[in-house]
DNA sequence: GCATAACCGAGACGGTACGTCCAGTCTTTCC
DNA sequence: GGAAAGACTGGACGTACCGTCTCGGTTATGC
């Protein structure tokens, strides 16, 4: 470890202020986290922060990428309902109880009174997620289940899409049968939801 | 019109600061809005603001409340997904583009750090839109186009979720194509997308 | 007693941060004070000194303005050269022993790099000082004892400069055999320097 | 010029450092000189200077002592009001005019607030300049024409002390009356001064 | 003639104070 | 008793320098 050197920043420096960032969102909530509070958590200088981040938002998508990238694990069955199902669970567990889904929630927050966040969300923190969100059903294409013209992003913007809303507007629970039903087999309606209000999954 | 007087708070002040409020927001964006600012636009005392509201955010949902009546109209041609396409149209439109939706959005993304104003919104403002994104679900069952026990709920998070998603995260544009699939029935599973990438419907 | 009203200024407010001004200049030296230390011991806010003063230099010029009027007495023995030594000793115990005086020695040094300080300086705290220099040369005209077209100003500079110029500049004792000479009767030329070197009467 | 040597500084460094202090006095003045911009200036590493020199003052002090020496010519007519006079004129030229005079007055100025700067002045800049106030004084014993015992020190203070004190203190001019005031010989009690307020002699 | 030690530039670092902005509270006077 | 006015405490903002540090590069001995 070197400290102020002309081979540029300090690593200890970097990862004192991100794990900082992230405890304080975690402890106190993004809105009461301040650039003086981190410097002071993470035992750096004000001057330090303002060398390396523009805003605390900006600490933020560093800290959310250096963590969230295990977050998520890869389900293979074989059969899209399947897979999807699970890949919803822990969508909905990630949103709703992970360190890391109240830093994206913070985000997704804050970007809709910050352009400049919004593009920095959407370069480099939805890609990585989109793609896990598509791939169970770019391996149904390539299985065949799915036709070779389906336009996946729809599907995928269906399947995740009220996840999202009710994590972010509406804040209605994510329940086992919600997620069934967007997961949902073939023909699915929602028709007989007699499992309605039965155990939640993704949270309580 | 009365400034100062012993009856009572004068509708004259709690005007000019739903206007002053509005305007800023429209103007500057929701991030740069202070009391302070509305208190000036307005002509009124930083006090008066505060005997009567908590914070910008509560003057919001005032403003938000007292303007959105109008924005959505009614559709009622007798079937479900045409109804459900005329009132998806119109959601895209309120949201990407009316000042009130610019306001629903600031809300929404503030709401991610404040639990009070997630209450307040989910108290005041949801239930009246949701009652309008019901509407054709409704109709529809009424008129026993869907089962009396199709779980409502769900399906209108189907419909309007998405569309919450891209406005909200994603930033993708909502196409004619997009929310036709939204807006469709039985067997509706993307699997023919040949109108993807048609023109857009809701917004650019 | 006000606090913060239509009517302006909380006198306690500035009385706090006049005194808290001269009692750190007299403890930890004028270079070491800050205004937010002021402010601190004022139990003040920094926004209200900066409301109301511009520099720390400007709070010291009003601190110093409210303090040191008594600090000079009259002497009216009818005898220029005695009245002149009575007030040059006291000149001098002024400059080197009291607070107010390290106050203006602060303020006299700071007055070198900064011309609009030097400028509050000339208009405000040196005509008081210089009209108690005068009078004794004044009371003298009057008497006779000075011809009427005498230069006052010159003589006054020639007594009170050499004060100065030990004080600000060179930090030699004023001995009082230097006061005797500054003061002298016609004639003196210093050439009698036997009591050079005796007790000092200004300070150590 | 070396760069970088097992023995001893650079005097290349040295001089960048002393030329960019006196210039950045000259140009914004003391108060707006910091040890980064003198370092900027001068092409140089901030180290270096910390390594030679403890504050913007002490490099100051050997910008004066380097360039000061030339400043005052020698007066011998073999009287000692004229030579005197004649020496007046220079002093007061010097504090008023010159560079090195404006960066005299600034570290008398800063001295007020720290004592080792004045006692640096003291030791290593006042006795030269000290030496040349005396010298009309010395010479003027030598030949006679003043006692053996007479107090050479207060007298070179009572006629340069005024000189001083106007250019730190007061601000008043040095007029051409005052100067010969001030070099006058016995019986000079300014009684007559018909000739105050003639044309100034050290500075407008 | 090659290692090595002292000085150099560069510039990041932990700090302190700056001067500004706004939040939220309070007091006075007017209506 | 509500309203305008605006001073108040408090705290974070983003900036500027301070004085310290570590690095890699550049010489002039001295082995």
């Amino acid at each position: 470890m070197h400290r102020g050197n002309r081979h540029g920043r300090s690593e200890a420096a970097r990862e004192a202020v991100l794990e900082a960032a992230d405890n304080l969102v975690a402890e106190v909530g993004f809105a009461r986290v301040t650039i003086e509070g981190i410097a002071a958590r993470a035992g750096v200088a004000k001057q330090t922060i303002y060398r390396w981040w523009r805003s605390k938002t900006d600490i933020l998508v560093d800290a959310f990428v250096a963590d969230a990238d295990q977050e998520l694990t890869e389900h293979d069955t074989g059969d899209l309902a399947t897979d999807l199902r699970a890949h919803l669970g822990e969508l909905a567990r990630f949103l709703t109880e992970s360190d890391s889904g109240a830093v994206f929630r913070a985000l997704v927050g804050e970007a809709q009174h910050d352009p400049g966040l919004a593009a920095r969300l959407r370069a480099e923190i939805l890609p990585g997620l989109r793609a896990r969100d598509r791939r169970p059903f770019e391996r149904a294409q390539a299985r065949g289940e799915l036709p070779d013209d389906a336009d996946l992003d729809a599907m995928v913007d269906r399947a995740v899409g009220p996840i999202h809303y009710r994590v972010l507007v509406t804040g209605e629970p994510l329940t086992s049968a919600m997620l069934d039903f967007l997961a949902g087999q073939r023909g699915q309606r929602a028709e007989a939801s007699g499992s309605a209000g039965s155990a939640p999954d993704g949270v309580s």
